[in-house]
DNA sequence: AAGGTGACTCAGG
DNA sequence: GCCTGAGCCACCT
């Protein structure tokens, strides 16, 4: 789950990602990373991370909203249009490792 | 060890 | 767009 948590992170400012894309980069299922977010999101820029609809349970959209007024993200209906500011976490979480890699590579 | 639950997703109707 | 059913797997009784 630590890759999962990980994966968060990498996702930049003004960018989401579904549940579903992370389960799928790490491996798990996307329910796990519901659960994971339910426990050790808080710590992440979870509302970043949306459901396939591009929806987020009721007590936290409220907040949500309001981060996303702060990346630039505009809300479409009742939740965004993940489909506008979808990112490509595969590609995210290959960035951060070559990073790594030119950190210990200097 | 077995069964229920969940910040989910996808295919069908 | 909405509802159902099945798959998912870590965690908690």
């Amino acid at each position: 789950m630590e890759r999962v948590l990980r994966a968060v992170e990498q996702v930049p400012r003004g960018r989401l990602v579904a549940y579903g894309d992370i389960a799928r980069t790490v491996g798990i299922g996307a329910r796990q990373v519901g659960w994971i977010m339910r426990h050790w999101g808080s710590n992440v820029p979870w509302w970043r991370v949306v459901n396939a609809s591009g929806q987020l349970p009721e007590h936290l959209v409220d907040e949500a909203h309001t981060l996303w007024a702060q990346e630039g993200i505009v809300p479409s209906g009742r939740g965004v249009s993940l489909s506008d500011y979808r990112a490509d976490l595969a590609q995210l979480t290959i960035d951060w490792e070559r990073a790594c890699l030119d950190l210990s590579a200097d």
